[in-house]
DNA sequence: CGTAAGCTTGACAATACTCAATCTCTGTGG
DNA sequence: CCACAGAGATTGAGTATTGTCAAGCTTACG
């Protein structure tokens, strides 16, 4: 399956993702940078399938997701399963700025992962969030963005078409990489099969085919083996109403 | 209309909900209580269809709803509208625990409602939360109880038949406003428009009408004139995977 | 090569939507 | 007090969308 190929990325930038996406929300002190650096340090390997969280547990161990897909998800008792949200590249998880709270859902991983504890992270945030201003507030706007994910995924599930609704989350998740840095401008890598993506998009696996090869056929999207090609983003967005999120009023000073 | 029919309860009373709902989640000191309850001091009318909160409106005025229905939503730009859950009494909104936020979605009132300013409870828990342990520890556990409402319409529109669904929403609604104690056992009132319930669903209205229709044919709920009876609950929350959320380890000490 | 997972296809069925009409309230004005 | 208007609920008929089942195909990988 080369459907998990890698970025050909080294190490060290994929520890530096997360420091992309916070960046974007703050500006962060050196201490700030070292903190979050230093979280790549010592790392842990999974394979697809593992269960990183279970739904009831505590959320007092966040980890920052190094590589690799993960989601978090509910089934029904026949089987049925909703995927909520994606937890992608430099995405921290098991972090919940509310004390004492427990985890809502399971979540596993969809490929192989590789995870960093982020407890430093969690303490400094929490604990210290006056030595981190930055990292406390690019923190919560991350926390913002993803409750606007979530409530994306809602719109898409509850009032869009098959059609609108599978651009519109490529789209998402082309957005979301590149603020870390893992797509271009036309070219991501999504390493789902389309099972995942039906159970993500609340649709069943044939008819999540047939909508993928529409927009193939419409010229639209290319999709082979995990790497996509946004042919037409414009109508694509048009389409699908996609349009990026504005969560903060906190506006990052210079570049 | 007699959709709006109130409950019967007095002013106090009615300023007294959100104390239910908070004193389930921690004890509360007699400061607390005090705080709490003082919020229905001064209040405000709307008519059904006000706006409340605007999408992109900083969230800093936290407000009380002591009477009447809301709901927050998205449309698409054909008029497709997504409800992403109900304000009901009792419920604070436009309060956000981290910092600086701005409102993601657009809040308007569905009923008249009747509303109070509730800046006091947003100053106690942010900026003085040691002087109110319980009640940031409550307002905290309502945060997580709603984005798990959250992910239970996610479930509901992406994976639930408008059969289960339909069942699901009238549960959660009875026992969110049972939590309030605007409902015994097995009578609710829900004021809701077909067609907003369907909004929500993300159904068709015609297609909600003949789902309750079966609801009502197959003996498990009555639903007349904004009043529902759960006929058989036990049924009902099989039929609808229908769970009561946990969310929080803190456990209230004692009643 | 053989296997297994994932993708694709066809045929058919079920679910859900649209359109348009009718019915039922409830409040209002004459 | 009654006719009327308007919102909301209900119904029927026809259509569109999406799901199910079962089979074949492709690809990666041992």
């Amino acid at each position: 399956m080369d459907r998990w190929r890698g970025t050909g990325m080294d190490a060290t930038a994929q520890g530096e993702l997360l420091l992309h996406r916070l960046a974007r929300f703050a500006n962060l002190s050196p201490q700030e940078v070292a903190l979050v650096t230093s979280l790549a340090a010592k790392t842990e390997e999974f394979s697809a399938g593992t269960e990183l969280v279970a739904e009831g547990q505590s959320l007092d161990t966040p980890r920052l997701l190094i590589s690799g897909w993960a989601c978090r998800f509910r089934m029904l008792p026949d089987g049925r399963r909703q995927i909520f949200e994606f937890i992608l590249p430099g995405d921290v998880y098991g972090l919940c700025l509310r004390p004492q709270a427990i985890a809502l859902t399971t979540a596993i991983a969809l490929t192989p992962v590789c995870i960093a504890d982020a407890a430093a992270l969690g303490d400094a945030i929490i604990n210290k969030s006056d030595e981190y201003p930055g990292l406390t507030a690019a923190c919560h706007s991350t926390a913002s963005l993803e409750e606007a994910y979530l409530l994306n995924q809602l719109m898409r599930v509850g009032r869009q078409t098959a059609y609108e609704r599978t651009a519109h989350l490529i789209l998402e998740l082309h957005e979301r990489l590149s603020i870390v840095g893992l797509a271009d401008e036309t070219t991501v890598a999504i390493p789902l099969t389309q099972e995942i993506m039906a159970d993500a998009l609340g649709l069943s696996v044939v008819h999540l085919n047939r909508t993928l090869q529409q927009l193939r056929r419409n010229q639209l999207i290319e999709f082979k083996s995990g790497q996509v090609r946004l042919l037409q983003p414009e109508q694509l967005a048009q389409l699908a109403d996609f349009r990026p999120p504005r969560v903060s009023q906190i506006t990052r000073a210079a570049a």
